[in-house]
DNA sequence: GAACTATTTCGATAAATATAGAAATAGTTC
DNA sequence: GAACTATTTCTATATTTATCGAAATAGTTC
């Protein structure tokens, strides 16, 4: 299990921002800390429910309270916000393959049905979706973080394929792999696992 | 009213990623498209179900999908995971001050209590959150994007109180202004409003 | 066009939770 | 310490919604 022990933590944040009320009061706080009070007399809605979502934006680490005299004061945690901000832009920037090396029963049959058992590739089906299967299948021949010249490639995608123009092509076309501009260099552009997919029970 | 409109929007995107299973829908696209029915294997939860989420995710434009064969293939939009990432990064970085120019029953009180009626500070309240009502009282003195010396700042702080150098410091450490390094200049750091808090009803 | 396939919509149910009022708590002021 | 204040906790209720099975839909294959 990679860094999936976040999972918890992604789902309450959005959670918590995922509530008009509470949204606001963010919006609020990020304007200048509050009370309790001046927060449930802005947004007229009871003490002891803004307090409840105080306590739901706490435990998400977005607001953090002061005691000063009689009141508590909030204020906003911006690092949390701008701590999620930079680990979704992280995150967009990196797609992965993840599930290509333990197939499900789906991608088992279609590589039943289009390799050899040799992993060579038979025929290409026409439907994307197995098609996409294929190009994983390739994919799992290449080392992440390795860069290949043209030729190397063409190599190995000729254990799969005589068309190793064909597979070149869709290999960046979706993604899975990059090229460089000048030199034609390639390397795979994923990363081991991004957020948490395994699962919860 | 400023760029409000998209507030059911920001409530939509993070209400949507606030659940485990859509989550992990998003993480399984995220490394590669998906078919509806592989989505409820992996996660092992009804197909019915996984449309529905899919259906969401696609209201907060999340997700897309494409017709294929018998398959409807689903996407990410990674775009608008990284626009949202960009806009809270945007956010975070500037702080506002609205209400300063409609205060509420408790501000005006504060206001009645430390200030002369011509806005001169009578005396300085201990508790913080009084305090900060009348250091937003000063900033409401300042016009936003305009830059002033530091000769002139204490010019207009004098108005308020003879303690300007606390004023300045209080300014500058609640972020309500900043000072370039070298030539003295200070101005407001706020913007007109930030995220929608003005209300829904 | 008939048979088939994946997906979506519909209807119903169970679980989660936003909300408010009342009671309890923690802390301040005099 | 007594009176007071804001906040939190408790209890209950109403709303939202995740979930599934069945029926309806849209599209493909032969």
């Amino acid at each position: 299990m990679p860094q999936l022990e976040h999972f918890d933590h992604y789902v309450r944040f959005f959670k918590v921002l995922g509530e008009p009320q509470r949204l606001k009061i963010v919006g609020l706080l990020a304007q200048s800390p509050h009370t309790v009070e001046q927060i449930a007399k802005t947004l007229k809605i009871g003490v002891s429910t803004v307090s409840h979502h105080l306590s739901r934006l706490s435990d998400a680490g977005l607001v953090s309270a002061k005691a000063e005299s009689y009141y508590s004061i909030y204020r906003l945690n911006s690092e949390a916000l701008r701590d999620m901000a930079r680990t979704l832009l992280r995150q967009t920037e990196k797609p992965t393959v993840a599930g290509a090396e333990n197939p499900d029963a789906f991608e088992r049959k279609v590589l039943a049905t289009f390799t050899e058992s040799d992993g060579r590739i038979k025929a290409f089906p026409t439907q994307e979706k197995k098609y996409l299967v294929l190009v994983r299948h390739v994919l799992t021949a290449f080392e992440p973080g390795v860069h290949y010249t043209e030729k190397r490639l063409n190599q190995i995608l000729a254990n799969y394929n005589e068309d190793t123009a064909r597979l070149r092509r869709s290999l960046v076309e979706y993604h899975y792999m990059a090229r460089e501009g000048g030199g034609g260099k390639y390397w795979r552009i994923d990363t081991p696992a991004s957020a948490d997919t395994s699962g919860a029970d």
